[in-house]
DNA sequence: CGGACAACCTGGCGGC
DNA sequence: TGCCGCCAGGTTGTCC
C-alpha cells in the first residue's frame, strides 16, 4: 500500500487523537513486529512515554516521544489506526500490535502480510538516517535533483524506487510521474534530456501533492485510519490501466516487468 | 556500482 | 465450487 501519501494521510488522520496522550503498556502476537530493541526491552522502554509529536520521513511514520521515537513502516499491507477503547478488539483479524493509551484509546498496527516493523530508539538516523530528499519540500529543488542525477547510469524506474536517491516514492507514483512526463520507465538516468528532467522532476512533485490532496490510493489494502478509502487511485493514468487506453494518445496502456516491478506505461507516448 | 532475484508473509483473483 | 498458480503498493541481502 503505503507511499509517501498514503502515509502522510496515515499520520494526519491519527495526529489530534495520539498527541498528549501517554503509552501505558503495548501487546503484540507477533514479536518479529518488533525491530528495534528486543520485545521484552521495548515493552519496558516505551511504558509511560508521552506522545509529543507525529511526523513522517519518507514512508515511514516518526512518533516522537518524551524520551524516544516511535517509527512505524507499513510496509505492503499495514493499517494504522486509532480506536476509543478496546471493546472492538476481535474485530480486526490482522491485528498485531497495539499501544494502549491513557485515556483508554488504543494505536492499533494491523497487517495482514507481517511485513510492517515498529523501531523504538533514540537515534532516528540509525532508521532513516540513508533516506534522500523529501520530494515535497522546498529543499528538493529541480537544480539538487539535476545534481543527484548526474552521473549516474541506472535504469530511471529503479532509481524513483531507490529511497537512498529520493524518499517516498514507490510503484504506483514512479509509474505516474514517469507516464506524466513521457519517460520509458526503462531509459538509462544519464539519458534524460535536460526538458525531460524537468519535467519528470515536476511531475514527481505533482503525482505525490496530488496523491496527498486525493487522501491515497486504495487499490487494494490500504485504508486511511477511519477506515475509508483515499480516491486517488480513481486519478491514475497509468498504475492498474493496462488495456485501457491512453489519456494523451489513445493508445492500450501495457505492463511489463521493469526493474522486477510491475510496470504500466504508454508504449506511444513514452519513449 | 548495477541488476537480477529470493526472502519475508498472506490474501485475492483469474483460470481451469 | 474448488483448487492452483500467480501477483501484490516495500525493503534487504546475496550473488554475479
Amino acid at each position: 500500500m503505503p507511499e509517501l501519501p498514503e502515509v502522510e494521510t496515515v499520520v494526519r488522520g491519527i495526529r489530534n487523537a495520539l498527541v498528549g496522550r501517554t503509552i501505558q503498556s503495548i501487546w503484540t502476537d507477533w514479536p518479529k513486529i518488533i525491530a528495534t530493541p528486543a520485545p521484552e526491552l521495548f515493552a519496558a522502554q516505551i511504558r509511560d512515554q508521552s506522545i509529543h509529536a507525529l511526523g513522517r520521513r519518507g514512508k515511514y511514520i516518526i512518533i516522537h516521544l518524551s524520551h524516544d521515537i516511535l517509527i512505524i513502516h507499513l510496509k505492503m499491507t499495514g493499517r494504522l489506526y486509532v480506536v476509543p477503547d478496546a471493546s472492538q478488539h476481535d474485530a480486526d483479524r490482522w491485528m498485531h500490535f497495539y499501544a494502549q493509551l491513557d485515556d483508554g484509546q488504543q494505536l492499533r498496527f494491523s497487517d495482514a502480510r507481517k511485513f510492517g516493523r515498529v523501531y523504538l530508539t533514540h537515534d532516528i538516523a540509525a532508521v532513516v538516517g540513508k533516506m534522500g530528499p523529501e520530494p515535497l519540500d522546498e529543499a528538493f529543488t529541480l537544480d539538487s535533483f539535476r545534481e543527484r542525477l548526474g552521473g549516474r547510469a541506472k535504469i530511471i524506474k529503479a532509481l524513483l524506487l531507490d529511497q537512498s536517491f529520493i524518499a517516498g516514492v514507490g510503484n504506483i507514483y514512479a509509474d505516474e510521474a514517469l507516464h506524466r512526463a513521457g519517460i520509458h520507465p526503462q531509459r538509462p538516468s544519464d539519458s534524460l534530456t535536460p526538458q525531460e528532467t524537468e519535467r519528470l522532476y515536476k511531475m514527481i512533485r505533482t503525482v505525490l501533492q496530488d496523491g496527498v490532496d486525493y487522501e491515497g490510493a486504495s487499490i487494494n489494502w490500504y485504508r486511511k485510519p477511519d477506515g475509508t478509502r483515499g480516491e486517488s487511485q480513481q486519478h491514475f493514468f497509468v498504475y492498474d490501466q493496462t488495456g485501457k487506453p491512453c489519456r494523451q494518445c489513445g493508445a492500450p496502456i501495457i505492463k511489463m516487468r521493469v526493474a522486477n516491478r510491475g510496470s504500466h506505461f504508454c508504449p506511444n507516448c513514452q519513449q
